[in-house]
DNA sequence: CCGCGGGCCTGAGAGC
DNA sequence: TGCTCTCAGGCCCGCG
């Protein structure tokens, strides 16, 4: 489930229980996730210093201080559990699992502090992996990604050539994480709303006959970019299972214009349109078909 | 190359 | 109460 602005969130709410500590051990309760752990996964890590977490799209990153990074990927339900020693001591105290069922811990790392950095993911579409840092550029889930739409590694220019002369509709182009790396259903949707894009129109249109980036093109990376800084700030968007890494909710889903909005009204002034809901790719497109037209 | 459908999994919610 | 059906924030694969 979670997108680039949860991702960030559980990041950073992970490091100042991480960042220097000793992972003591990594205990693995099942062979697999989306994929089987890599050999000797949990022995490689055993004894390291985390030096520092980091993250790349939607995949957090562990950087040890061997030189290896181990690659955490939330899948759709995946969330991280922080667990100190005493809350372990007490029993039947499980506040901080914000109702986490423990059959779904899936990856424990027991830190030297104490506390336990918990992997609970219901449906097994995250995974784990570890790489040398030297390496992580090339690795199969790394390679191909586009551009952060945080920084300044997304603009207009870099994204009219990414889609320049496809057919692809916008909405369907903007999932793909070889185009703008980190975005999901959510804000996507959101940011196609704020610029005012049709969700099936070609993205290709976007761009000159010349290759330069149109009006429409600037405005929607304005727009993707400050949905995803404006996510972040609110600590991304609880729906069912999404929590920060200390459990607390974040607080975008408050904001959705049209995400899970149908029926409602397009909430552009002077806009008379209602929130409609579209299946695009086998995924739920959310517009307004009436303020939408570019 | 392109878009689509299906699949991977479990759980929540709606409808009957 | 319990059954069945649909849907879910991601992503990969194979098909036409």
């Amino acid at each position: 489930m979670p997108e680039l602005p949860e991702v960030e969130t559980v990041r950073s709410g992970l490091a100042p229980h991480m960042e220097g500590q000793i992972i003591t051990t990594c205990q693995l309760n099942r062979p697999d996730l989306r994929f089987p752990f890599p050999a000797q996964f949990a022995e490689a890590l055993s004894g390291r210093t985390i030096v520092a977490m980091g993250r790349r799209a939607k995949i957090l990153l562990m950087a040890l201080d061997d030189g290896w990074v181990v690659m955490m990927h939330l899948g759709m339900s995946g969330r991280f559990i922080i667990e100190t020693a005493d809350q372990r001591a007490v029993p039947g105290d499980f506040a901080h699992r914000s109702g986490a069922n423990p059959k779904h811990d899936h990856v424990i790392f027991h830190l030297a502090s104490g506390t336990h950095i918990l992997y609970n993911d219901p449906r097994r579409f995250g995974y784990m992996d570890r790489v040398r840092q030297e390496e992580l550029e090339e690795h199969p889930s790394v390679r191909s990604l586009g551009p952060e739409p945080t920084g300044n590694a997304l603009s207009e220019q870099t994204f009219a050539s990414r889609v320049k002369g496809r057919k692809t509709p916008l909405k369907t182009a903007l999932l793909d994480q070889r185009i703008i790396a980190g975005l999901g259903n959510i804000y996507v949707c959101e940011a196609m709303w704020r610029a005012r894009l049709s969700p099936f129109m070609p993205v290709g249109a976007l761009v000159g006959a010349d290759g330069a980036p149109g009006p429409h093109c600037a405005e929607l990376v304005r727009m993707i970019r400050a949905v995803i800084a404006e996510a972040i700030a609110a600590g991304g968007s609880s729906l069912k299972d999404y929590r920060q890494a200390d459990g607390a909710l974040g607080y975008f889903q408050h904001r959705f214009a049209v995400y899970d909005q149908e029926g409602a009204p397009c909430r552009h002034e002077a806009c008379t349109g209602t929130i409609a809901r579209a299946v695009q790719a086998g995924r739920s497109t959310f517009y307004c078909p009436t303020c939408q037209m570019g």
